[in-house]
DNA sequence: AAAACTTATGTCATCGATGACATGACTTGC
DNA sequence: GCAAGTCATGTCATCGATGACATAAGTTTT
């Protein structure tokens, strides 16, 4: 490793006249210059990055946090934040925390050490306090779900009213049984997705059947056992709202074996091939690139002016997608309430 | 930011003895280190490991370099890397190179400017000679395309046998115009497809017909293209080997939108719902997860070990993975070469 | 021609943790 | 009772780059 002082050296100057020559400082002669840069292309210096940044106190690194990097949702939220991130010259470290909540902390301490200047997280745990510490470190930015016992930026997507609209899209297409399958409501997102669920269902004046909600399941296959149990109940569903695209890709292979692709099918988040898959599955689209773009854009403004008052609280608008899972031949019946 | 010397002024004592402490030096007494200890709850000490590592002169960390990150192939061998680097205490910093061979370089120069441990890179340019210089500072090791101008540790699926296999497979079926998309036979990996495609042609004593030999694409709706073209050909083939998952996903939607579900398809590369479309799509599975795991065991173990001596060469078998997607009714022709 | 300023370059200290070595207290052996 | 040994703790220098300040030339002003 050539460092500054080697380069100085061989220049016949002090360590202090590279730097200045590295940082483009204008009172450097033209001679000195020359010859500064002629002994940094003989050695191939290059800057130890490390050594700046330690003196900077800063990484010049964004550390991110998501469940599973290899979660198609969150690695094109992943691309967003990288993206964003390489315009300002900054990395980006990447995380994954699983699925056990017990260990969301300690992983994020480990990241944390590296003196992140900013770190994008979709928690997994219930509690986010052990964050507040850090906070006046650096910014810490959510994404995906909002932060408990915690105040800090976020970007979420519309759940309540993606959900809402996944399920009047249901109804106005005849379904009058409509069930929803994801994982549990402890999740904030779930909970938000089943109530607008919820709210959809009372708007067209139909009655809200717990035997229709099918939360609590922990994967794909999961929720493809629930949905076979969904289908063998004497009053099945005719559709299914599945809450996170992770389901529907538990969901749509279980309809097909069961060959009951009659039943409707709509998921909270798009997926890689739903829309060549038969059917083509409807989908409420989050753009994940989008809010790994935000959110790293919130980062980085944070960072260029730490007291400046940006807006907290931050929701994605959601976008419905219609394919063909929601066009099956249901008899358009009477809507039990007036319109 | 709580430094060691914060926490040794408010327990008494020298930066030096609160180092000890929390490097578990056995030199301390226990009651010095209750005072230490105490200070640093106190204080809510967290090591800077940046300036740890400066002085180290080595990040813990490994450098990723893929073509695009939210690619599912290369999400899931972040995913493996990661995993492996986490139990030897490594972040990971990973990088998208993109599609445009002349920003490579650049791109990998900017990373390595961080003092990495290692690299792991996925190239898209036609020469990394550029990366010689970097060797003695620290492993690099290639996966998924072999390095060009460059001597390194690689890690490759096996194209040719892959390749072979798949199209031998597609014989088995009764295919004889068979055809092949993907990119440009510059990229190593094509090369050695088409290789491996033209030698199954030849053991079977099948003619190889360059109208088949659809390659140069540049992204899936290219290969839509392609595939289109192919069909309307006076004399069709009746199946296709898609050389890369990437085109597959553009492939497949393009038969289904001619109708066309009775043209054989066989992709290099699994990819997600391959198993649910109908038809489900064949592939040569890759395992990407396990090629990142053993990449990054190699930078680790080259890490531990800088003298030892490595297998350079590494082609990890492939697996055919048979699906519906082959089986399509051709009348078995009897091949024209004799057994 | 002396004062005042400009310009190129150098010296030193610093960021935080930690190795090398030093010091001083106390113990052990003969 | 003193040399040698053990142990806890401290001091200093270091990693590489770079701000703050210093110096030594040359240039302009009066």
């Amino acid at each position: 490793m050539t460092t500054m002082q080697d380069v100085a050296t061989r220049a016949g100057v002090s360590a202090k006249t590279v730097s200045r020559v590295f940082n483009d400082d204008p009172h450097v002669t033209e001679d000195t210059r020359e010859r500064v840069q002629a002994a940094m292309r003989e050695l191939k210096y290059v800057p130890n990055m490390l050594a700046r940044t330690f003196r900077e106190g800063r990484s010049a690194v964004i550390g991110i946090a998501v469940p599973d990097v290899a979660d198609p949702f969150f690695a094109a939220v992943t691309k967003g934040i990288e993206l964003a991130a390489r315009e300002h010259d900054m990395a980006i470290v990447v995380t994954s925390l699983g699925d056990n909540p017990a260990l969301e902390k300690s992983i994020i301490e480990t990241t944390v050490r590296r003196q992140i200047d900013g770190l994008i997280i979709a928690p997994i745990a219930a509690d986010q306090s052990y964050l507040a510490r850090w906070q006046d470190s650096f910014p810490i930015v959510f994404i995906d779900r909002i932060p408990t016992k915690l105040h800090a930026d976020y970007f979420v997507e519309d759940d309540f009213g993606g959900a809402f609209e996944a399920t009047q899209h249901l109804i106005a297409h005849g379904h009058r049984r409509i069930a929803i399958v994801g994982d549990s409501t402890e999740v904030p997102t779930t909970k938000l997705r089943l109530e607008g669920y919820r709210a959809a269902l009372e708007a067209a004046g139909l009655e809200n059947d717990d035997d229709l909600i099918a939360l609590g399941s922990r994967d794909g296959d999961a929720a493809a056992h629930v949905c076979r149990t969904l289908l063998a109940l004497p009053d099945a569903p005719t559709a299914i709202f599945s809450s996170n695209a992770r389901f529907s890709t538990g969901v749509f292979p279980a309809l097909q074996a069961l060959n009951r692709t009659d039943i409707a099918l709509i998921s909270f988040g798009d997926f890689p091939m739903a829309d060549v898959l038969q059917p083509s599955v409807s989908v409420i689209d989050q753009n994940p690139r989008h809010v790994g773009r935000v959110a790293a854009e919130r980062i980085l403004a944070r960072i260029a002016a730490p007291t400046k008052r940006f807006r907290r609280k931050n929701v994605i608008p959601v976008k419905l997608i219609e394919r063909q899972s929601c066009q099956s031949s249901v008899p358009h019946l009477p809507l039990a309430a007036s319109q």
